[in-house]
RNA sequence: GCGCCCGUAGCUCAGCUGGAUAGAGCGUUGGACUACGAAUCCAAAGGUCGCAGGUUCGAAUCCUGCCGGGCGCACCA
């Protein structure tokens, strides 16, 4: 429907294709379907009042497919569009034909993305921050594949630097502490009593206490490294998060690839060496200052194979990357930009997505976590608590980058405080009143458009017009990365519908079912449109779309 | 000190990238079912959009400077 009003102004006023229309649901019925300041966005280049641009474009308007009921200039230089009942009625069976494909789309044209997100370091279990940015991370791929791109789900895992090594040494000394509580604790060890769990576990599966310290540490770091991989691939899996890929960092050494990144940039002359160690020229390219590749003892730093491994994602093939990175990461974009782009890397190849920190209370009480103190509520035990549902849907109602405090208790409930029950509900009121025609002998069959014009309450109207609005909603989250909008539309759309419902309360003739079968199998139709509309969107969502609750 | 994010109703937050009278949920007050499901709906009350300038026909939105809060500023990962 926008793209039509667009075409047809388009075509009304000579505008440089460049230029950009928009065109905004008003938000005062009196103001129309639509509405266009394009007439005051043209005004001083044009030298021209805006209401006379905007009589001009009115003048000029050819209206070749007849949908538009009426037009208004308004106040500085609005022009309202009123859009015909039978051009939405034809929207509104374009859903129903379309169903669980209605909204797709192909913005992508197949364009080929990694995603990366998660990546949490495999020394502990994953927490809240973890899952918000699996929620956000998930949803927004399900909306690209959705929107026509060749998605790649990919975990990042950190196994190669010390922090593998310390969880090694933090499940040996456990292990040792059983038969000598005096045995000493690494300095900045893990204390979670998961590392208790994995030196029990590990110690069972094999005879620690007959082998060489140092044996025995490197075994505990690789078992305990793979058990807690297991277990986050089993709580994400369970949160609905399926990556298609897992990528260690260790196989960048072990594949040569860092070495080979290295002389890449060193043949660009990128590279130099001072104080022993070998530096990186970011700063010529953004960055506050030259990094350090390797270090004078010869070790490679992380940041060396990190833009080893996104030297691989382009390798590959990908032609976008977009990592989703806890806020506290911020620090780390502007180097890492700098070392893609001074190789020759398009601008905006990678794109960073910062989830900003979750903060989880309980009880009126803030619930401060650490994963080296070991206090912490761990994801899946959040996951059990409040369930999949209210999670994924709450971490998607707040914009990523605001913090967002995370009430375990309100989650929890399963009342009105919770905004996935109320969307969930429209769909189990709908396909309730479903039920309940299938019961009074009514048989629903796939309406034609003739039948649909009996649709004239204007709640029907209101109700069709939110419900076209999903494929434009769609288009706006990827422009912007901004998946949180999938929920307040869904919100409003069951917001719409719960008030058309409402209208039958204590007028039988305003009901979906009704005496009239015309008019009943129109309203269920239209009923159906929105369930559709739901389904599709909490799908995207990852919520499920119950038909009873 | 420098950088990033946030500051909107009592609370938690949206605000369609500069538009018309700033929205939702919760909370408060008062209403609507012998039922197409009340997990819903209707109504009322509640705002100097942190402060001060600037840009223009027009600013919660863009720019500058302050003030608060969070998070970062390694030859750690």
């Amino acid at each position: 429907m926008r793209e039509k009003i667009e075409k047809i102004i388009r075509n009304a006023i000579k505008i440089d294709p460049s230029e950009k229309i928009t065109i905004e649901v008003p938000g005062r019925p009196e103001h129309g379907h639509f509405a266009t300041n394009i007439a005051m966005a043209l005004a001083s280049k044009k030298r021209m009042p805006p209401r006379k641009i905007a009589e001009h474009i009115v003048s000029n308007i050819q209206d070749k497919e007849g949908i538009i009921e009426k037009v208004e200039i308004a106040g500085p230089g609005f022009i309202n569009f009123w859009i015909k009942d039978e051009a939405w009625y034809k929207s509104l069976k374009l859903i129903l034909d379309k169903r669980e494909n209605y909204g797709r789309q192909d913005i992508g044209k197949g364009k080929k993305v990694m995603v990366e997100f998660v990546s949490a370091n495999p020394t502990g279990p994953l927490h809240i921050g973890h899952a918000r940015g699996a929620a956000v991370g998930d949803t927004l791929c399900r909306i690209m594949e959705f929107t026509g791109f060749d998605v790649t789900r990919e975990f990042y895992i950190n196994d190669a630097g010390n922090q593998i090594r310390l969880l090694g040494e933090s499940i040996y000394s456990r292990f040792r502490q059983f038969s000598d509580p005096e045995y000493p604790f690494p300095e900045n060890g893990y204390h979670g009593e998961y590392v208790i769990d994995l030196a029990k576990r590990i110690s069972q599966e094999r005879d620690l206490s007959s082998m060489k310290e140092e044996e025995a540490i490197g075994f505990c770091a690789e078992r305990g490294k793979e058990i807690l991989m297991e277990k986050i691939k089993e709580d994400l899996d369970a949160f609905g998060v399926h990556f298609d890929s897992w990528f260690s960092e260790k196989s960048l050494y072990e594949s040569g690839l860092v070495e080979k990144a290295i002389k890449s940039l060193e043949e660009k002359g990128l590279l130099y060496e001072k104080d022993g160690a070998l530096w990186i020229k970011t700063s010529q390219f953004g960055d506050d200052k030259d990094r350090v590749l390797r270090k004078s003892d010869g070790q490679f730093t992380y940041f060396a194979s990190d833009i080893a491994y996104h030297m691989n994602k382009r390798e590959r093939g990908f032609e976008q990357a977009i990592n989703i990175w806890g806020a506290d990461h911020h620090g780390y974009i502007p180097r890492l930009k700098a070392a893609l782009v001074c190789q020759g890397f398009p601008e905006n190849w990678l794109r960073i997505l910062l989830i900003q920190l979750v903060k989880l209370w309980k009880g009126g009480k803030e619930v401060k976590m650490s994963k080296r103190s070991g206090e912490f509520i761990t994801f899946r035990e959040l996951m059990d608590e409040v369930g999949v549902d209210a999670m994924r849907f709450v971490f998607l109602t707040k914009s990523h980058d605001s913090t967002l405090d995370f009430d375990i208790d309100l989650v929890k409930r399963k009342d009105t405080e919770n905004p996935v029950y109320y969307v969930q509900y429209a769909h189990a009121r709908i396909c309730s009143i479903f039920r309940k025609a299938e019961e009074k002998g009514v048989n629903y069959k796939e309406p034609d458009l003739e039948e649909l014009s009996c649709l004239k309450l204007p709640e029907e109207i209101e109700l069709i017009r939110n419900a076209v609005e999903f494929p434009y909603v769609l288009k706006e989250i990827i422009n912007n990365l901004e998946p949180h909008r999938l929920t307040y539309y869904l919100t409003s759309l069951a917001s719409v519908f719960h008030r058309y419902f409402n209208l039958g309360t204590n007028r039988p003739e305003n009901r979906v079912v009704t005496d009239d079968p015309i008019l009943t199998n129109a309203r269920l139709s239209l009923s159906e449109a929105v369930r559709i509309v739901i389904n599709n969107g909490l799908r995207l969502l990852g919520v499920s779309a119950p038909e009873r609750m």
